[in-house]
DNA sequence: ATTACTAAAAGACGAGTAA
DNA sequence: TTTACTCGTCTTTTAGTAA
């Protein structure tokens, strides 16, 4: 395969354009521009990008609906982290700062569930204190976050319930303050924002910590 | 022209393998390997670099040493930049962490050169305290610190004394803890490495922050 | 107005070769 | 061994055209 990068470069100028978070509307021509080049390049582009299962499209007669799929945003991911890699010194750890908030109260729900709660035990080696602490990244931190996509997690299985399915998702053990330890929970299907983090652990992180909303916290993922 | 992201993936490579912050020795199917390609193409990429003014070559029979210039780095820093923005919610504010270290003393010596203490004076608004407070940055403020490059800041002219040429620079006007001000200092021609900043203040901020070796601290640039 | 096909032009690629 | 040239081949691009 050749010529690549054009490609990535491409898909690089749709998630600017807003194609990483939801839907992006434009014709080949209009691309074309962003991209400088012919209308037919453009749109050789995109079928391109379609093929390769970086984008899904919507064709209509006035453009055409763009939005990137996991796989292409795990591509610009990877490409993130090597220019990331460029110009930071390599650092061991991740460090992800940011402001407690309140969150759905879902997590207190789900911590209990037994589905959930054997595999936190049994993987994280710890019993889970019913309730998660939310955290709102901020500045640096958002980026941070998405390396962590590119990090081998602790694998939690989704499971069936009579009702409904639970998903699966994936863990990161971290240190908060004074030797606390805890563990970052990614869902797998999230309707979450990216800069927001849940974080379970064995202590109640709000008292022990002394959080309230809106407190500065780092997490340590190791 | 076309094929321009091919040529910047090459440039990337290079900077992986050490280009950045060096000179980075191999040769052609060397390179090759890398950037999987042939030898003649791994050529004719360092050779179209090297026309565009982003790599100086040294070519020695046994191989070739590659150095990036600061026009490459510059390509390189917006790519970088460019992949952020998909990554990191516009922050209207950049945040800089790290430690406090030890400079060189040359803080206190050109914070009273007329040359410069002028200009502090007259662009930065502050009469600058003699002596500067340098700061190792941490983790992720270590790609933050390259979004400077990308900012514009306050021009510091260069000038000549009767015995030597003072070189140029760049300000950034930040917030310090408690509405301290100051500003960050870039000179044009540093051999400081990029992780490390200087800042300039109207106070002496050791005493006004209560800052040891190792004390950390956030600037909040403007 | 689109998208996307076909076909000529331009450009990039790798093999062979010289220095 | 290198680097880098030429050359034939293959790919990609743009223009033109159809739907």
């Amino acid at each position: 395969m050749v010529g690549v990068m054009e490609n990535i470069s491409a898909l690089k100028k749709l998630a600017l354009l807003g194609g990483i978070d939801g839907i992006v509307t434009l014709s080949s021509p209009e691309f074309a521009e962003h991209i400088s080049s012919s209308p037919q390049t453009a749109s050789r582009r995109l079928q391109a990008l379609e093929q390769s299962g970086y984008i899904t499209r919507k064709i209509e007669p006035s453009g055409q609906k763009v939005m990137i799929t996991k796989q292409g945003r795990k591509v610009l991911e990877t490409e993130y982290m090597e220019y990331r890699r460029i110009f930071t010194r390599p650092s061991t750890h991740i460090e992800l700062t940011g402001k407690v908030i309140t969150g759905l109260g879902e997590g207190q729900y789900y911590t209990t569930l037994k589905g959930y709660h054997d595999q936190f035990v049994r993987l994280l080696e710890f019993e889970p204190y019913p309730g998660t602490l939310n955290i709102k990244l901020e500045g640096e931190s958002v980026g941070c976050r998405t390396m962590l996509n590119l990090k081998d997690g602790i694998i939690i299985d989704g499971f069936n319930s009579k009702n409904r399915t639970f998903g699966g998702g994936r863990c990161y053990l971290v240190k908060l303050g004074n030797g606390t330890k805890g563990a970052i929970m990614i869902p797998e299907r999230t309707h979450y924002p990216e800069d927001i983090i849940e974080i379970i652990s064995p202590d109640n992180l709000r008292e022990k910590l002394e959080l309230k909303d809106g407190s500065k916290i780092t997490v340590l993922v190791e």
